[in-house]
DNA sequence: GTCTATATTATGATAGAC
DNA sequence: GTCTATCATAATATAGAC
């Protein structure tokens, strides 16, 4: 290896530690909540100084903000992909697409959903940051698309709200838990993304 | 008034702080998780001081304890009741008095639903005491419902576990994040147990 | 950009009066 | 049973060297 490797390991790679912090605060803010999460554990975890940890991020709260704009970018990103992957399908087709990104997102990692479950709790400032800025558009497109299915019979009549989070509820709780159901059932339950991508499509179409 | 009234105000009734304390402790509990709740913050929303909670429960954990066994003395007592008053009907009879008794429980007060949902995340010491204590009979009695309705063909197949769990994730879900739900639909949506049993049937039953 | 050191406040837990 | 006062530690945040 010459001195101008292009990975060298001991010299810190510019905007580097800033994404360990990230994703150390991901886990903490999804496994304690945000006044649970300890900025001096998030900066062990991504082997920093505390202090560097405020200076990336102008405080705790900005941190946070910081994890959720990088998720949602990551999700955003996904369903766009997905959206377009099925356009021209049948409604049925487009829903089970973005729904199986939904899946894939959440068995790859829980920490959104674990995130969201946690801050949809009480009316704070956070939550009220969180509708405005990632959650309001992304029930819309979800209610629209099962919308136009309930108009075509194709989709189980019901408040649409209710029909989109009962999908995510049931998408996002088996691989949040996780740790709960391996211990309840003795590991004899396997958590697959087909297994749950069936019990959805139970939910939402008519007659399935 | 007199001298003798059998309930006077100023004077402190026997296990009444103890009774707040708890009560307090499982709203704190439920929304910021163990770590985010502060004892402080218990103790004054109970209206105590800070260290009778720890002559009451001899540490934070212990009180954590104590509200998890109060809240499932609730949880199985009304279990008990449903199963009882459907005993001798069909499974589908016996399975839905138990989903609308647990409906109905998180309707009255989610904080069982995420309290599990928070401490389900991870394998703690906690996880594997509220296991152990409460958890693994209760999953054990549904499974074997479900299984039987399976037998008969009247239960949609598929891991009975991964069922138990999407059926607790869309009744307890549509209550414990009520706040986001409210915000996100501009208080468009309500939330009732009829809504929430009718996705849920829609779940379970072959052909629903 | 990253560190050490520290200020300040909040935390769980204890001691002891009443 | 309930309180005030306090301890030891851990929290977020800031100051300043390199």
């Amino acid at each position: 290896m010459s001195a101008l490797s292009p990975k060298p390991p001991a010299q810190p790679v510019p905007g580097e530690a800033r994404e360990r912090i990230i994703a150390a605060a991901r886990k903490a803010f999804a496994s304690a909540g945000f006044e649970g999460a300890a900025t001096r554990q998030i900066a062990a975890e991504a082997g920093v100084a505390q202090s560097l940890l405020l200076y990336h991020f102008k405080s705790k709260d900005a941190l946070w903000r910081a994890v959720i704009d990088q998720m949602f970018a990551d999700l955003d990103g996904r369903m766009a992909v997905a959206a377009r992957r099925s356009q021209g399908g049948t409604v049925r087709e487009r829903l089970m697409s973005v729904v199986r990104a939904f899946i894939d997102l959440c068995a790859e990692d829980a920490d959104i959903h674990r995130i969201m479950t946690i801050e949809g709790r009480q009316p704070t400032e956070r939550l009220r940051w969180l509708v405005d800025q990632h959650l309001r558009d992304n029930h819309r497109a979800a209610c629209a698309l099962i919308g136009e299915g309930q108009a075509l019979g194709v989709i189980r009549p019901g408040d649409p709200t209710l029909i989109y989070y009962s999908f995510i509820a049931i998408a996002g709780t088996a691989f949040s838990l996780a740790p709960e159901i391996r211990l309840v059932s003795g590991d004899q339950t396997a958590i697959s993304p087909d297994a749950i991508e069936d019990l959805i499509a139970a939910l939402l179409f008519v007659g399935a």
